[in-house]
DNA sequence: CGGTTAGTTGAGAAAGCTCAACAGATGTGG
DNA sequence: CCACATCTGTTGAGCTTTCTCAACTAACCG
């Protein structure tokens, strides 16, 4: 999200579909699974995959990731309440997770960005507990959590790789309760910023000039505040020369007067 | 925590220790690992294991859970920055779980009772990212990772308990995000007790009565609010009916009207 | 080029925090 | 076993932060 590297842009090219029977188009295009580009040859295995994983476990991994599938602006890749099938991982785009309350409440549990994991909410109880989004037209690669697991009984990089990657999801909401539970809405914000340039700049893009791609509103669900007080929040940062936001378009000018906050 | 049961109470009476060599003394009885009843024979494996495990998959899980430890009041199971080696399972008494700020500034991230587990964190970076200290006199079983991970490539069962273990710690805190990003301090306080009266519910204990070991400030630290605020919420529960809080003895008087509010 | 949505800013209201006093419970040493 | 010190919890009063409601502007979309 929030950044348009042009080196990515590759990835977001459509594939021709070979999907069985139906035909090619806009509205059966966009929802349908596509022959996935091999993980093997992936730009973002890196971001998203063991870093030691031999030549026979790259080609066996080719053999689960078999597919991915585009998801529009404003839809949904997965639902609460869904069947769990798959584990998905952002290919291009952005996603937020949000989990709702009867009352109507919601609150967004994350954001997503190119190489980082989705639907590990839903392997505990067979059923996806929050809903995924996509912020703007998004691909994600599909990972059939069956196969996947007999994958991981046979390969020790791929099992270990898969309980890291749901520890991870638990310390990153545990600062995420942190910073709910204990920091201001100045410092807050400040986090956010902070926390989303450094996922960029691992990435290779620029930390102190991005994009968002999520709106003002669903900054204030993520961090447990209103819209009003995250504009706010911008505005003062604005003034005190630590952030030059435009719009969506934010300039990080201070960063350690941001971590200072 | 909470509730003193005394169907539990043989599982707290100290076995005879086989640690070798070390002299049977209070300060080190305390700290040292001491042999396991063995899974299969416990009275908690419902609460902590997969349900269906075959009798030579119980086997081989005698094997991997070999010592439990005694932990006393205040003291830490682990540390943040301790390197990972086990899973903890509580055997009897509780815990809480800390993160801590740079600044000083902690959030807790959860209590655990008996056949809870503890120490998740650590997988993905090897290092534990939160303390873990026992509000009472707590008694937990070790589970060294390496073989655990060695039995999950062998036991389907065991492997999708250990992923299913992760994914409900994911989609827990999930829920608690939601509770500190959307709720008033009433509804953090109302929607705390009613998570533990079922907790203790599904244990088999009264989920209408029970025994906080946790401090109003320990609270506060949970829910995102100072001790002082819990204090008036319950003061304010206990007009309205809905909780008779006597210190820490808790009787929920209105589940109906508590999960109301 | 209207109509709609997203973002900014201000003023007043409300929730929760800080500081302070006090009461009960707990623990400790004489 | 009592007296004293120390924690823990409760309650009140005033203050701070954030929310709510409202007006307005800029950007976006058909």
């Amino acid at each position: 999200m929030y950044a348009e590297p042009a080196c990515e842009s590759t990835l977001s090219m459509p594939t021709p579909s070979r999907w069985p029977v139906v035909p090619i188009e806009p509205a059966v295009r966009e929802a349908a699974p596509r022959p996935a580009p091999r993980c093997s040859a992936c730009s973002l295995r890196p971001a998203c995959m063991p870093p030691d994983l031999t030549s026979s476990e790259l080609q066996q991994l080719d053999t689960v990731v078999l597919t991915t599938r585009n998801v529009r602006r404003g839809e949904t890749l997965f639902r609460a309440h869904d069947p769990f099938q798959s584990l998905y991982a952002v290919r291009t785009g952005s996603f937020k997770t949000i989990v709702m309350h009867r009352d109507g409440r919601e609150q967004v549990t994350g954001f997503q960005i190119p190489g980082e994991p989705l639907g590990l909410d839903g392997v505990c109880s067979g059923t996806h507990s929050c809903d995924a989004i996509a912020l703007e037209d998004s691909t994600v690669c599909i990972i059939p959590f069956v196969q996947l697991e007999t994958f991981c009984r046979e390969s020790r990089r791929m099992q270990r790789h898969l309980y890291q990657l749901m520890s991870g999801e638990i310390v990153r909401e545990s600062s995420l309760m942190m910073l709910l539970g204990t920091m201001t809405a100045e410092q807050r914000l400040a986090a956010f910023l902070l926390d989303l340039a450094a996922r960029f700049q691992k990435r290779g893009y620029s930390g102190a000039h991005f994009n968002l791609k999520m709106s003002r509103e669903e900054i204030g669900c993520f961090l447990g505040m209103k819209l009003e007080t995250v504009s706010r929040m911008f505005s003062r940062f604005q003034r005190e020369g630590l952030v030059e936001p435009n719009g969506k378009q934010i300039r990080i000018v201070d960063l350690e007067g941001l971590a200072r906050v």
